[in-house]
RNA sequence: GGCCCGUUCGUCUAUCGGUUAGGACGCCAGGUUUUCAUCCUGGAAAGAGGGGUUCGAUUCCCCUACGGGCUACCA
């Protein structure tokens, strides 16, 4: 039974990357129609950011992703959130000194810099670990009697690396990867708070959780080997391990950060997070468009397919399509992404969308669906919207330039002959076979009609087809504009 | 600096030893259209470098270069 958690931290809004890094865990389980849970990392005290949990839960919602455990829906291993599971910590990292696998460390903050900055100037990096554990204070170098005293002030528990061996580890998709024991840190598992470490924690909850595969960010790989001694000390089975590559900045210089949006002008948030930050939802993106684009960065299936809903990546999803170099950021390419499944997406369903019914306020609501069909293929992000339809509320002011392109006789000829058309018909779309005769024969170019035309009722030479804004319009309307344009003119 | 991971068009990627190295975004050109878009057609555009292995390497191995990640009582 396949188990897999995303593990996210409460410290502000969920990224892209983590949002992906969900969705790789969401599909794995799918596929294998396994058990899809999310933890809460917040261990962190003074990282931890309020309202950031459910910010998670709902941008994952947004997606369609919806945990089968968690702290919103509990489930049978809970409790979901780190910070509620103190005691489990506690119990497991005594069993773990017990065993010889860990050991106390009373060395204070100040000291542990204090060696830190001396090895750095000596060139070297400082590792607290089995080559100089000695020379520090803890349960290893202290007398049973001094470490007994020495408990009832700060302490934290650190890892008891053994040296010289070679730690060997698979990951899913580079194979294997092995780590000279000597180089590892006896990482501290247990902080002098009394909340364990990322590490510690998630060991130790992975195991509980009865988590089959961590599908995590590449940035872990490197703690992979530490992880192993972990679960060794502790003689579990460890799960298997799959590491994402990254998804980088634009340029490719570092990995994608919260900064990179308002620099860049994209969002990197899947919602919007206090009132200042827009996210894909709020700058118009459909989650199907979220989902499309976040899947193949990073994953394929091999073919050359690139249109996926949510159901088809269930389907789909495979480990081995997994890429292994980091991935830039494309905004261009999440907004043609968008863009197509716009376009396929039924105007009907898209008039239920929040950000369309308030883009559309000002419209009367039964010309919603009319109107959405008339500009939806124009659209890359549902905030075009705006753009695209305020012109027909108001035609004014007329584009100057165009005002210019289009002056003269024939102009006001065509629009009085236009009046006369519209003043006969109904609709908008009867009066375009006549139009165009009557300029024929007149020798009037095209041009010229339209774009006037066009101008009186929209105030500029761009948008969708005109005599379908003119039905839309309607009659009434469309001639007072025409009227008030050729007044304009004079 | 040390350790780990990576490297195919500008970008995302296909290729699992033999291909005219394919697709998508973007770009350019043409077509459709009353305009701008959309849409359609076409085009330019890639295996980091050097060694091996092999009849044959983008593909397997090694080295170099470059890029990224980690190196906290943060995750």
């Amino acid at each position: 039974m396949t188990r897999v958690r995303f593990a996210p931290s409460p410290t502000g809004p969920l990224h892209i990357g983590g949002l992906r890094t969900a969705l790789f865990n969401y599909l794995h389980a799918r596929k294998n129609k396994g058990t899809f849970i999310l933890r809460v990392e917040d261990t962190d005290q003074n990282r931890y950011v309020e309202g950031s949990e459910s910010y998670i839960q709902e941008a994952l919602e947004w997606c369609g992703m919806i945990p089968d455990e968690g702290p919103a829906n509990g489930g049978n291993f809970g409790p979901y959130r780190q910070s509620e599971r103190k005691a489990i910590y506690k119990k497991y990292i005594d069993e773990l000194i017990k065993k010889g696998g860990a050991y106390y460390a009373f060395d204070s903050a100040d000291s542990l810099k204090e060696a830190r900055n001396k090895s750095e100037k000596s060139g070297e990096t400082f590792k607290y670990g089995s080559q100089n554990r000695h020379l520090f204070q803890n349960s290893l170098t202290l007398s049973p009697k001094e470490v007994e005293e020495a408990i009832k002030g700060d302490y934290v528990v650190r890892l008891k690396v053994s040296p010289g061996a070679v730690v060997q580890v698979e990951d899913l998709v580079r194979g294997t990867v092995h780590v000279d024991s000597d180089l590892l840190d006896d990482k501290i598992l247990m902080k002098s708070d009394g909340m364990p470490t990322y590490h510690f924690a998630n060991v130790v909850d992975d195991h509980l959780m009865k988590i089959t595969t961590v599908i995590r960010g590449e940035e872990w790989l490197p703690s992979l080997p530490m992880h192993q001694l972990i679960y060794d000390a502790f003689e579990w089975k460890a799960p298997e391990f799959m590491h994402l590559p990254l998804i980088l900045k634009p340029n490719g210089k570092g990995k994608l950060s919260k900064r990179d949006g308002e620099k860049e002008g994209f969002p990197v948030f899947p919602l919007q997070w206090k009132e200042e930050t827009p996210g894909f939802r709020e700058m118009g993106f459909l989650p199907e468009a979220m989902v499309n684009y976040l899947a193949l960065l990073g994953w394929n299936d091999g073919s050359e397919n690139e249109r996926f809903s949510l159901k088809d990546l269930e389907e789909a999803f495979d480990v081995s399509g997994v890429q292994k170099g980091g991935a830039r950021f494309d905004y261009e390419k999440a907004r043609s992404v968008n863009h197509q499944i716009l376009i396929d997406t039924p105007s009907e369903l898209l008039i239920e969308n929040e950000l369309v019914k308030r883009l559309l306020v000002e419209f009367p609501k039964e010309q919603w669906l009319d109107l959405l069909s008339l500009v939806k293929e124009r659209l890359y992000t549902l905030m075009d919207l705006k753009e695209e339809t305020t012109f027909l509320l108001r035609p004014h002011p007329y584009d100057e330039k165009s005002l210019l392109k289009i002056r003269g006789e024939k102009t006001v000829t065509a629009l009085k002959k236009i009046i006369a058309l519209l003043e006969k018909n109904d609709s908008g779309k009867s009066i375009k076979e006549e139009l165009f005769s009557w300029a024929k024969e007149k020798e009037i170019p095209l041009g010229i009609v339209m774009q006037s035309f066009r101008l009186s009722l929209v105030g500029r030479l761009t948008g969708p087809d005109l005599f379908e804004i003119c039905a839309l319009l309607g009659k009434n309307v469309s001639l007072k504009r025409v009227k008030d344009f050729l007044n304009h003119l004079n």
